[in-house]
RNA sequence: GCCCCCAUCGUCUAGUGGCCCAGGACGUGGCCCUCUCAAGGCCAAAACAGGGGUUCGAGUCCCCUUGGGGGCACCA
């Protein structure tokens, strides 16, 4: 690997609403940069807008990327030596850099009501034009400007875009992008309330955390050439560009609306990361999962949070948009479970019995791991099939205790006959019972599958459970047989 | 409407001019294993959007068309 110098990124969220799959992504690519590269990785909350704050966002946000084990190292929550790291707190900083702007001639006071600038807008949609500031009062003299500042007319800071010409950067994954300057707007900088805007804010803020690297989404691609302006007019050298491109709905056909995402929840799945830790997926796998789309390797995708930091590439990200498809969630999920320890496993599978109200026996629990955990694609799969283990009482239903071919009373003689068998055995184990119990299905003339089907009913409740001895073995003889002898009650009351 | 970006199997992707009659993964189908469900193993079908160039040679470079996406706020 060639020398690489150390990278200062920073996922910079707003807490607007939840925390959804894009931003894991691109706070995922963010935090390897900076693992690989011996860097930092910052949080920083985009909070200037006071009218889009939702109450709980900032949390949900910091839990989300401490559950996914992507932690920062400087910013919200940890501090660090380039702070505040909220933009509210910084109004100050914002405003006397917008000042330098206007001293500069880069910037100017602009003075337009929010109304006439909507009839200019009307006007220009009228005429099929492109929408933007007509400039009224881009050539005020500083005289006029600072005398209708002084007489207390409210006012924003507009950037000053040069009129002619063109702009160019570049962009880590597209290369060069050239944008004609008359294409870009006299953006608002500050508001007339004072508070600094995305544009001014982030570049300022980027530049005094001396971040090396903008790694965000391609929402921003076409205001970048705006943001290179802006960076430039202030002398600064500007950082590597990296705009990720955005996730389209599972069809591909569009991105992820509100309504998508409630489709998306009715079929048990989600794009808010916290739901999906409800859901019961595993950070591992839903890492794996969202590292996949945007970015590929030629083989060998399964990959834990250390190895992509050896594998991966910001350069090599894919820029093109990409459809999410939970099935490839469920295979990596259920493979990151499989590649855990028993003990990992039986700890993390635990809180979701004790949040359905089961009482979770320790031992029990690490017994019955081995049985289940290949059976998992969510850590919450492991209540239904496991759940049986910690119930006192199950209820198998009389239909589902009927074997295949045979009759309620057929049925019965067979559960009878294999109490017998288990009853004379000094404990269950697959070891001790399997052979006779085969023996006998032969000597009966019937088939494996009719016999053991009925038993796994009459012992777990259910149709679909782990291995039948080996479950036998955990729920332990006396509580089998006792089982059993239920599931013939059941059955005597069908043959009448 | 204007500006910008993108384009390889159903999906995510590998591919940086000859190693590609295009590789991997998920999903799908078949077989094996099997007490259910899984897991696992083997096999299969499945793609360079279209058209022009450049070149001895193009999935790879250029242009156009088409399709898709993003943006056009005193939001981020």
């Amino acid at each position: 690997m060639e020398s690489i110098t150390p990278a200062r990124v920073r996922f910079a969220p707003s807490p607007t609403g939840r925390m959804h799959l894009g931003s894991a992504r691109t706070a995922l690519y963010n935090y390897l940069l900076a693992q690989r590269t011996g860097g930092q990785f910052i949080l920083r909350l985009e909070d200037t807008d006071v009218n889009r704050f939702v109450e709980g966002s900032e949390e949900e946000l910091m839990h989300g990327l401490r559950w996914l084990g992507l932690q920062w190292d400087e910013g919200l929550d940890v501090g660090g030596p380039y702070g505040p790291y909220r933009q509210s707190e910084r109004k100050e900083i914002y405003l006397e850099y917008a000042r330098k702007l206007v001293d500069s001639g880069h910037a100017y006071a602009c003075f337009c009501s929010k109304e006439r600038l909507d009839g200019v807008r009307q006007e220009q949609m009228k005429r099929k034009e492109s929408l933007h500031y007509d400039g009224t009062c881009r050539n005020l003299s500083k005289e006029t400007a600072g005398r209708r500042i002084t007489d207390g007319e409210p006012y924003v800071i507009r950037f000053k875009t040069p009129r002619d010409g063109s702009i160019s950067s570049h962009d880590a994954l597209r290369g060069e992008i050239i944008v004609e300057n008359k294409n870009i707007d006299d953006y608002v900088l500050v508001k007339s309330d004072g508070w600094a805007l995305y544009h001014l804010a982030a570049m300022v803020d980027d530049h005094l955390m001396k971040i090396t690297h903008v790694i965000r989404g391609s929402e921003w691609l076409s205001t970048f050439p705006l943001h290179v302006h802006i960076v430039r007019a202030f002398g600064w050298e500007e950082p590597e560009w990296v705009h990720l491109s955005v996730f389209l709905k599972p069809s591909g056909k569009g991105k992820m609306s509100k309504r998508d995402a409630a489709d998306a929840l009715d079929s048990g799945y989600s794009i808010f990361i916290t739901d999906l830790e409800k859901l019961g997926y595993i950070p591992e796998g839903v890492l794996n999962w969202i590292l996949l789309m945007g970015w590929g390797i030629a083989e060998g995708e399964f990959m834990t949070l250390p190895e992509m930091v050896q594998k991966f590439d910001i350069d090599r990200v894919n820029p093109s948009p990409a459809a999410i498809d939970f099935a490839k969630l469920d295979y990596f999920s259920g493979a990151h479970i499989r590649n855990l320890t028993n003990e990992d496993v039986s700890s993390r599978v635990k809180p979701y019995f004790e949040k359905a109200g089961y009482q979770v026996d320790d031992r029990k629990m690490i017994q019955i791991i081995p049985i289940l955990r290949e059976r998992l694609v969510t850590l919450d799969d492991a209540l239904f099939f496991a759940g049986f283990f910690f119930k006192d009482d199950i209820e198998p239903a009389l239909a589902d205790l009927i074997g295949k071919n045979l009759t309620a009373a057929e049925s019965a003689k067979i559960v009878q006959r294999s109490g017998e068998i288990l009853a004379s055995l000094d404990e269950i184990t697959p070891e001790l019972a399997e052979p006779p119990m085969r023996l006998m299905v032969d000597e009966l003339g019937l088939k494996a599958g009719q016999v053991f089907g009925i038993l796994r009913v009459a012992v777990t409740g259910q149709a679909i459970s782990p291995p039948l001895f080996e479950s036998m073995e955990i729920i332990g003889k006396t509580k089998v047989l006792e089982r059993l002898k239920k599931a013939i009650e059941i059955l005597a009351s069908g043959t009448e």
